[in-house]
DNA sequence: ATCCTTATTGCAAAAAACTGCAATAAGGAT
DNA sequence: ATCCTTATTGCAGTTTTTTGCAATAAGGAT
């Protein structure tokens, strides 16, 4: 697999090891097609790698992240979730039904080109998240007194 | 006060109550010059309010923001810190020395209202937080495998 | 001032994240 | 194939966030 000698490549020369923790990890982000929490990565992580602790998968995920292959998006739960860099994208996420919309990245190119100039910024790719109502929940009420204390029924 | 005033008939329209918990917590977030954790401010609030719980300051905070009196950006370490949403901006902050940049929400007006027009969706003022590396750190290399281990030291 | 409804809080216990340190294992060198 | 350095992992323990439920207290009505 290409991908693999690529990434092995990409990691050795910064210093880093391969592992097979890390190549379960990275395995498991390249299947799914959402984000994923570090919790949902372990326990599909588990299935191939019985040994493997939670911790190794918050450290892994996090590693992953500062090298750039991943990185950290933030749910409408505010839980962290994470997802191969490639193909980025940002999110529309509805804060009440959680439909979400994917963004290209390219729509937000300019922008992010522009404060990099003026602020001499060099920017990461970042999956930005913004919330707000989809199309459908804009007509009801955004947080009616009613809903307190079962927001998750929505 | 006027803003308390305010707040009282902005929530109770909403059919929401005032708490001495919730005037303080606010309190807490007007002082604050920065964001705030949600471990920043129970510490903070137990001088004023003793019997205050940890957890009624989680419920408060994300009371708030579903409220959009707050509003919840994620620091670099990933950490969740709340703010009042009063003058939006939006941050670039290093990843490497923690710097950060201000950048006034009229820089995004744009392009969010483009993004609300085509996908029919209405935004929520979100603070949002791009990292990437600041002019000083650009020099340096991002994240040398010598680093390992002691990120916390930068 | 007192009563009533029900939004909020506190408590206790669980789940999710994070840390320090010793043991393990990549992978370059021999 | 074996040795060596040190990046990574696992373990055990801590902190941070959440959640369910009963007790408390806002604030409108009487």
């Amino acid at each position: 697999m290409s991908c693999e000698a690529d990434l092995a490549k990409t990691l050795r020369e910064r210093g880093y090891r391969i592992t097979s923790q890390r190549r379960v990890i990275l395995h498991i982000l390249r299947q799914a097609s959402d984000h994923l929490t570090p919790g949902e990565v372990f326990r599909q992580a588990q299935a191939s790698l019985p040994g493997l602790t939670e911790t190794t998968v918050y450290r892994t995920l996090e590693f992953l992240a500062q090298v750039g292959l991943a990185h950290a998006a933030f749910g409408s739960s505010g839980k962290r979730a994470y997802e191969l860099s490639e193909h980025a994208h940002h999110h529309l996420t509805c804060r009440k039904c959680g439909h979400e919309i994917e963004i290209p990245h390219e729509r937000f190119a300019a922008l992010f080109a522009a404060l990099e100039a003026e602020n001499d910024f060099s920017l990461a790719h970042n999956h930005i998240t913004l919330f707000g109502l989809c199309k459908n929940c804009q007509r009801e009420n955004e947080f009616s007194s009613e809903e307190q204390g079962r927001r998750k029924a929505d």
